[in-house]
Parts: C-alpha cells; sequence; structure tokens
DNA sequence: CCACAATTCATACGTTCGTTTGAATCATAA
DNA sequence: TTATGATTCAAACGAACGTATGAATTGTGG
C-alpha cells in the first residue's frame, strides 16, 4: 500500500504560514495568501492539516515540542551538576530564556521569525490557541517554577511566580517588537547596536531579568488587604 | 442649524468596542457583534466613526490623550520639584508605568478593561494600528527618554533604551496576560495575592522594573565586536 | 407648526472567508 | 503493466465580512 507522505508541501505551507501568522496574526492570514505564498492548492491545507485551527498547533508544535523538551534537557543537566544543592537563579534563567533565545540563531528551528511569532502569541487573543498554549507550556512551567522556588528559598512564592510572570513579558515583548520599537522610539543609536545584534540582546535581556528578579521586595501600603 | 450630536449611541458602542477588541482583537471583533451587544444599529459605526479602522482609532484616542497628557503633567511637576538636577530613576518609571497602573483603577477612563487592550494592542499585527500607536505614543516616549538619559548619566544610551523596551513589555504582559497566566501557571496562591489584586501589583511590578533598569550592564562576550 | 438637519433603521451590495467536493494526476507495490 | 492509495487540482459552497443606500424617524431652531 502506498502511504508515501509528501512531507515538501507540508513543509513548505508550514514555513509561509509561520511567517504570514507572525506578520499579520492568526486571524489576519486567509488560508489563500497562505497556499498561494507557498505555491500549492488551496484545498492542500485542509487535506494536510484538516483545518485552519489545526494548522497554526502544527506551527507551534513543530518548534514548541524541541524547545521545551531542551529547556527540560538543561535544567536536567544543571540540577544533576549542583548535585542536590539549589540551582543558581541566574543559571534556572537562562535555560529558560535563553534556550528560547537561541534558538534564534537556528535557522533550522525556525529562527526570528518563529520567536516573533511566539512573542506574539503569549498574547493571542484566540481564545483556542491561548489555551493549546497553556496545555503545552504547563509541565515546563511547572518544573521551572519549582526549582526557582528551591533556588530563592527566602522570597515568597507568589512573588516568584509574579516576577516569572514579568520576565515572560519582557522576552516576549522584546523579541516581538523589535521593529515595532524602531517606529515607537526612533531611536538614533549607532549601527552596532542595532536590534539585528541579537548576540547582544542575549545578554542585554539577561542582565534586566537577573536585576528583577533579585529586586528588593516590594513594600506594600499599609492599607493594603 | 441642528447640529447636536447624540453621544449616548456613541459611547456605547466605544465601551463596547473596547471591550470586544480587548477579548477578541481586532481582526477577531466584527461589526455586528459590536453593534448588537451596543443594542444599536448595524450602519451606527459607520455614521458615527466612518469605518471598523476609524472606530478602533478614537477607542485608543478617548482614552490615550489623558493617559499621555497625565504622565506629561506628573513629568512636569517632578522635574519642577527637582530644580535643574536630574529626576530619580523610580520617580520617572512611575510616573511613565505607574500612572499606566493606576488607570486601571478609574473605571471612568477605562479601567482594567482598556488596559488590557493597550496591553496586548502593543504587539498587535494590524500595520494601521501599530503606526497610529507609534504617532500617538512618540512625544512622550522621546520625553521620558530624554529624562532617563539625564537620570543615568552613566549608562549608554543604547542600554536605557534596551531596558524601557523591556519595561514595556514586562507591564504590558502583567496587564494583558493576567487571566492567561491563569492557565499556564495554575499556581495555588493564597487568595490575598490573586491577580484582582491590582494594589499589590503596582508595587511588585515597580520593583521588578527598577531591579532591571539599575541591574549591571552586560558583559557582552568577547567575539562580539 | 414647519422645515430641515441629525439620527436610526432595514436591507442589500460585492467581497472574502474556511471548507468541501469529485475528478485528475501521481507514485508505488504487486 | 496494473491496481490502489496518496496527492493535487479547479470549482463551488454557504456564511460572514465591512460598507453603502435610501427611506423612516427623531429632535430642534425659526
Amino acid at each position: 500500500m502506498a502511504e508515501v507522505r509528501n512531507t515538501d508541501t507540508r513543509e513548505r505551507i508550514l514555513d509561509v504560514a509561520e511567517r504570514l501568522f507572525m506578520a499579520h496574526g492568526y486571524d489576519g492570514t486567509s488560508m489563500r495568501q497562505i497556499t498561494g505564498e507557498a505555491g500549492v492548492n488551496l484545498a492542500a491545507v485542509n487535506y494536510h492539516f484538516g483545518s485552519k485551527e489545526s494548522l497554526i498547533q502544527e506551527v507551534f508544535r513543530r518548534r514548541l515540542d524541541w524547545l521545551n523538551e531542551e529547556r527540560m534537557r538543561v535544567l536536567d543537566r544543571l540540577e544533576a551538576e549542583a548535585g542536590g544543592q539549589p540551582v543558581k537563579p541566574s543559571l534556572i534563567v537562562d535555560a529558560f530564556f535563553g534556550t528560547l533565545l537561541r534558538m534564534a540563531e537556528d535557522d533550522a528551528r525556525g529562527g526570528m521569525t518563529f520567536l516573533r511569532l511566539l512573542g506574539r502569541t503569549l498574547t493571542e487573543p484566540s481564545e483556542f490557541i491561548r489555551a493549546f498554549l497553556a496545555h503545552e507550556y504547563k509541565v515546563v512551567m511547572d518544573r521551572f517554577k519549582e526549582a526557582l522556588f528551591r533556588a530563592l528559598p527566602d522570597v515568597p512564592k507568589a512573588e516568584i511566580v509574579w516576577r516569572f510572570h514579568f520576565m515572560l513579558g519582557a522576552t516576549s515583548y522584546a523579541i516581538a517588537g523589535t521593529d515595532a520599537l524602531r517606529l515607537v522610539t526612533d531611536w538614533q543609536i549607532e549601527e552596532e547596536d542595532s536590534v539585528d545584534r541579537l548576540d547582544r540582546l542575549v545578554p542585554r535581556l539577561m542582565s534586566f531579568l537577573i536585576g528583577g528578579l533579585r529586586a528588593p521586595l516590594p513594600q506594600f501600603d499599609q492599607s493594603g488587604r
């Protein structure tokens, strides 16, 4: 029996969809744009993926599976090296966010395109996309939260969760907004500090994240509660 | 001549549009949903605003005009009080982000709904929305950047712009994702630390932002330029 | 009260959307 | 070569989209 699987059409659709979803969002991208730019027939998406919803889920799964497994591997190694001791917070942060950012240098894994798509989608309006991402992220998030709890035993857990949240936001936005920023800020910054210098973005962002994570705890107003 | 202006229909459309754009995004919200929930005729939007594009611009303008003027007023006052001396960075950050967050307590100014809409829209895919926001923000952004340059004379300007960018992201995401976070983290945190406690979010976020802003400068790899 | 502008309304226009269909083409195993 | 399943294709479907129209209704100044 012939059960081949033409991966060429599939991959070309996924690549184009990834780029268009990044540029115009889920609702803003039509099947006709995708199939048109991919040079395949309109019906190909429904044939290979079933529906537009399944398509974007596959767009994410293709990249996220590797990313989150890699994050787990890195954290595994860090915890093994620490031998029972808590892992340094900066190393945990790098395992999560650094691994993500270093994906951008790897075009075979989506590079900047997927990173920016992911950054945008964390505030995506579509309900089913948020639910899907939440499910995909659940295990790895819990794991990293636990690691941070152990690494920062003196910081209230609620505070750690909040700051993890803040870090996620800073990172998403730093990635997703790289060209929106150009519009907003109109910065006259020397060439070598341009947004494209990804190798400088990583240490920059990492300094900011660690600074925020280790900031003095907030003093709540006496009126609080 | 009768040039009345029925503000009731206009306002009701704006309120509903604000909420629906927040929940489902620009492309994900139809004119029929808006007019239906607002209890007005389908043609009312085109009559009062001209088009869907003009409608969302008015949704933003209605809130942003006051917000950015208030930010300027606060910064004016801070600089006057400093009398020529640079203003403390934490005060500048509070003038920008604190003023934004305190809007959420003011339902007459949109409250949380507008805040979350704004948070989401900073990574909005639609080209004309990004362009519109960039234009609306240009003046106030330049002003605050200048204030930070003076407040942190030893920090390279490029670094400050980056960190301002990171702060924007952390704040946007903290606001926009308040219920997406519930999905992702599934945190078992005591009642009083719930997301709804906005009065605690402000000092929490502010500590994080200041910590990030004042973090040690990043060390670039020897390989980098 | 009348005249006229402002507003509301039901309805329709043309387009684009995601999806489906059934035939045509391709590739492979027997 | 032939049979069979995998894939591609052109065409069409009904639904929903943003917008436009012209008549009906409302409100107000003269």
